[in-house]
RNA sequence: GCCCGAGUGGCGGAAUUGGUAUACGCGUUCGACUUAAAAUCGAAUGGAAACUUCCAUAUGGGUUCAAGUCCCAUCUCGGGCACCA
C-alpha cells in the first residue's frame, strides 16, 4: 500500500485546480449564490503567518462547504498596498515601494496557493495598481461633489524637527517616532469625510446586523450618541455668547462657572486684558502635552479668563476658566460647570476653590434647545506621505480646491527618488515637479463656457482606509474600466455574505458602512449595509501563550510547517481543531502531530482494504449530521473532532466504499487534497451528503436515573416506553439499585422525556 | 475608571434549549509488532478512596427536583474605550 505523501499529493491537486481555473465564479441566474472574503491583507515581506492562515482558512471551510452544497460560490482575493511599510522600507533603501509591493504580492500569492484555497484568482485585486486607485479617486470625487469630502483646519500632531504631520501612532510618549523630539498640537487645513452625517443610520442598523455582539458594542461605543441640550451664556462686556452642549440641563441652577477648551474658537475675545498672558502660556503648554501625558495625569489644571458669564437661570454672574480636561472637539468646546452633579467638575471646582451648589433639579427644556451630539468625529483622510491615494484635486491661484475631471483619471502617483517627507510640510509628492501642475476643464458661472484652466495639484495622499473602503464592490466586476463597479455584478453577488477578519473592529467596519450608505444614496448601490455576517476571528499566539513577535523569537512560519512534511491539510485542519475560531489560542507543535495522525488515518483506511459489510450506518448519518451543524454554527473545532470520532469507529469496525466516500466529503472543506485524492481514488464526485433521520432513532435507548439529581442507574428501554411515564417510573423504582436509595420513601418523580431521564426527589 | 469576553484534568478544549461533566486531541503509562528504536496498532488515564462511595467546572452565597450553564458578590486574565460634559 501507498504511504500517505502530503506534499506529494498536494502538489498535484494545485496544478490541477490552477490549470483548469476550478473556482472561477461566473453569475448564473436563478442560481443562490454566496459570497465570501477574508478582510484582505498587507502582504509585508514576512509573507504569511498562522493568524493569516487561520483567517483564510475559516473562508475556505465555509466556501468549500458551500460550493459541495451546490451554491454558486466566489471567493475573491486582494491586497491591501498602500501604506507606511513599504514607504518606510523605501526611504531606508531606496527601492521604490511599487518594486517592494510586486514582490510581496508574488511571495503571498505563492504562499496562498501553498495552502490550496478555493480562491477565484482572475479576481485579485490591489490598492496601488493604477486601475483600482482611479476608482478610489472617483469614489473620493463622488463624496467631494456632494460637499462630504472638505477641507478644515484643525490641530494635528507637529514634529517641528521633521517639519511633518505625525499619526497618533506614529507618535510615542508624546515624541516623535524617527527623531524623538516633542510633537506639539499645530491647526493644519486638513481634508475630512463627514462620517458624522450619517452617525444616525450607522448607530440604527447596528442591531439589524449579524455580526458578534462585541463588534457592534464597540461600534456603537464609538459613535457615543449623547441626548442633551445647548444652552446659550451671555458674556459680561459685549463678548460674544458662549454655547455650552449638556447632557443635563436639569442641572443648571448648579452651574457655578464655565469651562472652556485650550482651543475654543473666539477665547481671544474673552479673555480681559490682564489674564491675557497667563491664558496664552496655559494654552501652549495644553497644546504641546502629549496624549499620553493628558491620559495618565488627568489631574485637573486651568485658568481664569478673567470674564463673566451670566447664568441664564440663575442670573448670577458665574466666571469663565479655560481648562484642558474639556474637549475642542466634542459639542461645542464649552462646558457649564456643575460640580455638584458631575464628579470632574467638582475635582476642577475643589482644586481652584470655587463654589459648589446643590442646587435643585428643573424641566430639561426650560433653558436649552435640545441637541444630539455624537462622540464620533468626521475621518481625517488627509496624508502627507508618498505612498498613498493621490487626492484627485487641484488649487486655483486663490488657493480654491477644484476637482479633477473624471475623464483625467486616474491621477498617476508621481515617480519620485526620494520618498521622506522635507521641511515644507508636504508629501514627496511636491518633489514632482513636471507632475504639479495640471490643467483642468472649468466652466464659467457666468457664460457656461469650459475652459481649461492652470492648477496645482494636491500633494497630501489618501489614508489607507479609504482604499479599503469599496474593494468589497470591486470584487464582482474586478477588471472594469468604465465605472467602479458593475451594476448588473454586484446586485447578483452583493452585499457580502460571510466576511472574516480579526482586526479593525471599528474603524474599517464603520467606513464601509458609511461609503456603502453614501453610494446608496446616490444611486451606486442596491443596498445600504456592506456585509451581512461578520465571523471575528481570535489570534494565535505562540507556544508560550505571548503575542508572536520577530523579537521575541517565537514566530511560527505556516510554511515552514508545510515544508517540514505536514502539508498545508495538516495545517489547515490543525487550525480550525485548535478552539473556537472567535478565541485567542496557542500553538501547540505536537498538537500538529496529532492531526497528522489523524489525515494519516484518513489515507490509510482509504488507501486499504474496504470492508463488504455496511456496519457503520448509524454512526456515518450521525456524522453527517453533526458536522453539516458544526460547519453551520461555525464550531469549525468539534466538526473535526467529530470527523475524528468517525475515523476511530471506522477502525474498530471496517470501512466500507460509502463510509469511505463520507468521509472523503466531510474531510474535504478542511483538508482538501487528501479528500481529493480519496474521492478519485473511489470514483466519486465531491457532492456534500445528506444524512437520514430514520437512522439516528434508535430502537432502545438508555435510560438515565437521578436520586436528588444524582446518577444513580441506567437502563436500557424501548424507545415506546418513553411514552408511558407511570409504567418506567414504576419499573425503576422496583429496581435494587435505585431501591436502596429510596427506603426514605419517594416525595415526587420528574420525567425528563426529551433528555430520557427521570429524576427521584427523596 | 467604564464597557465587553473568558476562567472546566498534567495541557488545548467539549457539553448547541438548566437535564448522564471532562467528547476529541496532546501528554503519560502498559501491551502488541521489532534484535532494538521510530512509525503503526490496541488498552488505561480528573482526584481521593477501594468494589461501594465521596469530592471536583476560579472563590463565596443563592434560585431549582436538577446548575459548568441562571441570579448576587468577590478574585484573576484578555480585549476595547479612556476627562466625550
Amino acid at each position: 500500500m501507498e504511504r500517505y505523501e502530503p506534499l506529494k499529493i498536494e502538489q498535484k491537486w494545485q496544478k490541477k485546480w490552477e490549470e483548469t481555473e476550478a473556482f472561477k465564479a461566473t453569475e448564473v441566474k436563478g442560481q443562490p449564490k454566496v459570497m465570501l472574503a477574508e478582510m484582505f491583507p498587507y502582504p509585508s515581506g514576512a509573507g504569511l503567518h498562522v493568524g493569516h492562515v487561520r483567517n483564510f482558512t475559516i473562508v475556505d471551510v465555509l466556501t468549500r462547504f458551500f460550493r459541495q452544497q451546490g451554491l454558486n460560490v466566489m471567493r475573491p482575493f486582494g491586497y491591501d498596498t498602500f501604506g507606511l511599510p513599504a514607504e518606510n522600507y523605501a526611504i531606508k533603501t531606496g527601492t521604490a515601494p511599487q518594486e517592494v509591493t510586486a514582490v510581496n504580492i508574488t511571495n503571498f500569492r505563492k504562499q496562498a496557493k501553498k495552502l490550496g484555497y478555493a480562491i477565484d484568482w482572475s479576481r485579485e485585486i490591489n490598492t496601488s495598481d493604477p486601475e483600482y486607485y482611479r476608482w478610489t479617486q472617483w469614489c473620493f470625487l463622488q463624496l467631494f461633489k456632494k460637499g462630504l469630502a472638505y477641507q478644515k483646519e484643525s490641530y494635528q500632531w507637529w514634529c517641528p524637527e521633521d517639519q511633518t504631520v505625525l499619526a497618533n501612532e506614529q507618535v510615542e510618549n508624546g515624541k516623535c517616532w524617527r527623531c524623538g523630539h516633542e510633537v506639539e498640537k499645530k491647526k493644519m487645513k486638513q481634508w475630512f469625510f463627514k462620517i458624522t452625517e450619517y452617525a444616525d443610520e450607522l448607530l440604527d442598523e447596528i442591531d439589524n446586523l449579524e455580526w458578534p455582539e462585541k463588534i457592534k458594542t464597540m461600534q456603537k461605543n464609538w459613535i457615543g450618541k449623547s441626548v442633551g441640550a445647548e444652552i446659550d451664556f451671555e458674556v459680561e462686556g459685549g463678548a460674544p455668547k458662549i454655547k455650552v452642549f449638556t447632557t443635563r440641563p436639569d442641572t443648571i441652577l448648579g452651574a457655578t462657572f464655565l469651562v472652556l477648551a485650550p482651543e475654543y474658537v473666539g477665547l481671544e475675545y474673552i479673555v480681559s486684558e490682564d489674564c491675557k498672558d497667563a491664558v496664552a502660556k496655559y494654552k501652549a503648554a495644553a497644546l504641546k502635552k502629549s496624549e499620553i501625558e493628558r491620559q495618565e495625569n488627568k489631574e485637573k489644571t486651568g485658568v481664569f479668563t478673567g470674564a463673566y458669564a451670566i447664568n441664564p437661570a440663575t442670573k448670577e454672574k458665574i466666571p469663565i476658566y479655560v481648562a484642558d480636561y474639556v474637549l475642542a472637539g466634542y459639542g461645542t468646546g464649552a462646558i457649564m460647570a456643575v460640580p455638584a452633579y458631575d464628579e470632574r467638575d467638582r475635582e476642577f471646582a475643589e482644586k481652584l476653590d470655587l463654589p459648589i451648589v446643590e442646587a435643585e433639579l428643573i424641566d430639561r427644556d426650560a433653558y436649552g434647545t435640545p441637541k444630539v451630539t455624537y462622540r464620533m468625529r468626521d475621518w481625517l483622510i488627509s496624508r502627507q506621505r508618498y505612498w498613498g491615494c493621490p487626492i484627485p484635486i487641484a488649487y486655483d491661484k486663490d488657493g480654491n480646491p477644484h476637482a479633477i475631471s473624471e475623464d483625467q483619471l486616474p491621477v498617476m502617483l508621481p515617480e519620485v527618488k526620494d520618498y521622506k517627507p522635507d521641511k515644507s510640510g508636504r508629501s514627496a509628492l511636491a518633489k514632482a515637479k513636471d507632475w504639479l501642475t495640471v490643467e483642468i476643464p472649468v466652466k464659467d458661472p457666468k457664460t457656461g463656457e469650459v475652459h481649461m484652466k492652470k492648477m496645482t495639484r494636491e500633494t497630501d495622499t489618501l489614508d489607507g482606509y479609504a482604499c479599503s473602503s469599496w474593494y468589497l464592490w470591486r470584487y464582482a466586476s474586478p477588471r472594469d474600466d468604465k465605472a467602479a463597479w458593475d451594476e448588473k455584478a454586484i446586485s447578483y453577488w452583493e452585499p457580502l455574505d460571510y466576511y472574516c477578519g480579526g482586526d479593525h473592529a471599528v474603524a474599517h467596519l464603520l467606513y464601509i458602512r458609511f461609503w456603502c450608505k453614501f453610494f446608496a444614496d446616490e444611486g451606486y448601490l442596491p443596498f445600504r449595509e456592506p456585509i451581512k455576517r461578520l465571523l471575528y476571528n481570535g489570534y494565535i499566539n505562540a507556544p508560550d501563550g505571548k503575542k508572536m513577535s520577530k523579537s521575541k523569537g517565537n514566530v511560527i512560519d505556516p510554511l515552514d510547517v508545510i515544508n517540514d512534511g505536514y502539508g498545508a491539510d495538516t495545517l489547515r485542519t490543525y487550525e480550525m481543531f485548535i478552539g473556537p475560531y472567535d478565541m485567542d489560542a496557542a500553538w501547540d507543535t505536537r498538537s500538529v502531530g496529532g492531526v497528522y495522525r489523524f489525515l494519516n488515518r484518513c489515507y490509510n483506511l482509504c488507501f486499504g482494504n474496504t470492508s463488504k459489510v455496511d456496519k457503520n450506518v448509524v454512526v456515518r448519518n450521525k456524522t453527517i449530521k453533526k458536522v453539516t451543524e458544526d460547519i453551520h454554527r461555525y464550531s469549525f473545532n468539534t466538526a473535526v473532532a467529530a470527523l475524528m470520532e468517525y475515523v476511530n469507529e471506522l477502525y474498530k469496525n471496517g470501512a466500507s466504499k460509502e463510509d469511505l466516500m463520507v468521509l472523503a466529503k466531510l474531510l474535504k472543506p478542511f483538508a482538501p487534497h487528501l479528500a481529493s485524492e480519496m474521492l478519485e481514488k473511489l470514483d466519486s464526485d465531491d457532492e456534500w451528503p445528506k444524512w437520514d433521520e430514520k437512522y439516528l432513532v434508535a430502537d432502545t435507548v438508555e435510560l438515565v436515573v437521578q436520586v436528588n439529581g444524582k446518577l444513580r442507574a441506567k437502563f436500557e428501554i424501548e424507545v415506546d416506553d418513553l411514552e408511558d411515564e407511570e409504567k418506567l417510573t414504576e419499573m425503576v423504582l422496583a429496581d435494587e439499585r435505585v431501591k436502596k436509595y429510596t427506603e426514605k420513601g419517594v416525595k415526587k418523580t420528574i420525567f425528563v422525556k426529551k433528555n430520557k431521564l427521570i429524576n427521584i426527589v427523596v
